[in-house]
RNA sequence: GCGCCCGUAGCUCAGUGGAUAGAGCGGCGGCCUCCGGAGCCGAAGGCCAGAGGUUCGAAUCCUCCCGGGCGCGCCA
């Protein structure tokens, strides 16, 4: 139903539900809300309004009920939108619609178009959705793609929702991670100049790439550089190599922003003394320390080493602080679920620096566990045994892979067999929704080819759709607008891949119970203007999760 | 030891405090003279890890407990 049905029935009830307070004498009315029957025979919305009253007054729920379904009767039959109203399960309101309360979202998709699904409830506030920041130590891997796959439809998901959306990647470039990456590099570089093995901490075969592209380069023009040519020469190579496979994954960002950044320009410095200034650090043990136990972290935490450098939570009360100042009303930082002790202490900067703690979301993203014919596959960057995005990518291909990647909640592990998703592949859900839009390219283009001309929706005979099959579909359409917005405001984008699905699955359903091409005119052409309102859905929810809709398969 | 996440069908997982807990895969039985069978339909499969509690009502909230994963640095 549309939401102007939505706001009738809303109006009604709470018509019918303050003059039952009146009878039964109740001083204040608790939040009326809906929900969706599972059960068919339980109408098409209802309410649990008489639970919520009669444990307030100590009456019985069903007398509730009875009381509010006398004053709603006749308002019920005066629109021509309900089929009947009734009080059951102890207490329930359910309404029963007419189809015909159901035909108007034809019409909504058909003006709405690509825009069916989107909504302002964000009010244009900015979100900035940070995501991935991995290290540039490395290829991505598997980890990674979950990561980037739920920071994404995130972003895409929020700016449906009419927020002003900016997506950044935070790139740790500086540090004893990166040092330890060059000196790695130069063990390479010196090892094909014939220079006797030396530890290597970073062991992947990526590195022995990059040190054979230099000496392709130079030969052996790089033996007296430092490290640190080395550490920028690695950075700047792999961070290519994640920008080009997260492209390669659909995944863009407005801004990836340095650390090193934030050391050479002095905010860090600057930040800290802000929490200085408000007695917020505190000299002891020869180094400087965050009073995050007066927030809510269970210990305090250093900021400055006694060797005068920041620490990695110094960096983060900088770039946070950046974050809020470049105008951002919210933050979203997707994260790996190792990192979740470190939330308490992050709340806490946020809150000595001025900020509102709440605006800002983590969304931890669990492991994947990789297997590969059912053996356990190793995902640690220094052993340099991993599977790389890139590899996965080559081989179930992009949509694939992030539709599998979204189909659980991100707070669930995940399984993931890389053999397993490749036999399967060919029953892989994601198939499974891009061929019913297939489907209906392929209908719609039939249609054509027989002289049946599709018609904008207000010019067809909705009220012809009468079947159940029909019905359904039009009902599964109806929510999806919901479903978009309770992804956002729940920061969960499964409920997407789950909805195609069952979007999927009712016109699988419709297309092989009914005929569109050889029915009578209207009636044909009426079906012609659903089908269209299904692939406007299907396409406008693909969008979302950055997966192609694809007109033949 | 302390903290966070997860335990739901054989497997992988959905499930805003609501009525008879769902889907996909696997297995079983059906459906192509027909717009794409990568599809559809049907049956089977459950003590929602376990025990208490809150509630008119609990897979969902609270406490405890058992299993699995991950964290508890002047690393990043």
């Amino acid at each position: 139903m549309t939401r102007s049905t939505k706001q009738v029935i809303g109006q009604f009830l709470t018509e019918a539900v303050e003059e039952a307070r009146k009878k039964l004498d109740m001083d204040v009315i608790p939040p009326i809300y809906f929900e969706l029957p599972k059960e068919k025979s339980h109408g098409d919305i209802s309410s649990n309004i008489s639970f919520l009253i009669a444990s307030k007054l100590g009456i019985p729920s069903t007398k509730v009920a009875d009381t509010i379904l006398e004053n709603l009767v006749s308002k019920i039959q005066q629109s021509p939108l309900f089929n009947k109203v009734e009080a059951a399960g102890g207490g329930f309101i359910n309404f029963f619609l007419n189809p015909g309360a159901f035909y108007p979202v034809l019409l909504q998709i058909d003006e709405e178009g690509e825009k069916y699904g989107c909504s302002d409830v964000g009010g244009g506030r900015k979100v900035l959705v940070e995501f991935v920041s991995a290290n540039p130590t490395g290829p991505l891997h598997i980890g990674h793609a979950r990561n980037a796959a739920v920071g994404d439809v995130l972003a895409n998901i929020l700016r449906a929702c009419g927020f002003d959306v900016n997506r950044e990647y935070y790139l740790n470039d500086v540090g004893s991670q990166v040092e330890a990456l060059g000196k790695s590099l130069k063990s390479r570089y010196m090892q094909l100049l014939g220079e006797r093995e030396v530890d290597v901490e970073y062991k992947g075969e990526y590195l022995v790439e990059l040190s054979r592209e230099l000496f392709e380069k130079g030969e052996r023009q790089y033996k007296d550089r430092g490290v640190e040519f080395f550490a920028n020469y690695a950075v700047k190579r792999i961070r290519e190599g994640i920008e080009k496979d997260l492209e390669d994954f659909g995944v863009f960002f407005d801004c990836w922003f340095s650390e090193e950044n934030l050391h050479s320009s002095g905010s860090i410095r600057k930040a800290v003394s802000l929490l200085e200034e408000k007695g917020l650090v505190e000299f002891r043990e020869g180094a400087k320390w965050l009073k995050s136990t007066e927030f809510a972290d269970e210990k305090d935490r250093v900021v400055i080493r006694s060797d005068g450098s920041p620490t990695y939570l110094a960096a983060d009360i900088a770039y946070h602080y950046r974050k809020f100042n470049d105008g951002s009303d919210r933050l979203i930082n997707v994260w790996g679920a190792d990192h979740h002790g470190y939330i308490p202490r992050l709340k806490a900067v946020i809150e000595g620096l001025g900020f509102s703690p709440d605006a800002l979301d983590i969304v931890l993203i669990q492991l994947v566990k990789l297997r590969r014919s059912g053996k356990p596959v190793s995902m640690s960057t220094r052993a340099g045994e991993f599977v790389t995005l890139r590899e996965v990518i080559d081989e179930v291909g992009k949509d694939s892979m992030r539709f599998f990647m979204l189909m659980r909640r991100s707070n669930a592990q995940l399984d993931f067999d890389l053999e397993l998703a490749k036999r399967q592949s060919m029953e892989n859900p994601v198939y499974y929704v891009q061929y019913a839009h297939a489907r209906i390219c392929s209908l719609l283009s039939f249609a054509d080819e027989n002289g049946l001309r599709l018609r904008k929706a207000k010019d067809v005979q909705c009220e012809l759709l009468r079947e159940k099959e029909e019905l359904d579909l039009i009902k599964v359409l109806s929510f999806f607008p919901e479903v978009v917005e309770g992804s956002a405001r729940s920061l969960e984008p499964h409920r997407l891949t789950g909805y195609l699905q069952r979007l999927a699955s009712s016109f699988h359903n419709f297309y092989d119970r009914l005929r569109v091409v050889g029915e009578e005119e209207e009636k044909a052409l009426a079906r012609l203007a659903l089908v269209k309102a299904a692939q406007i859905t299907l396409q406008n929810g693909l969008r979302l999760l950055g997966i192609s809709a694809p007109e033949k398969m």
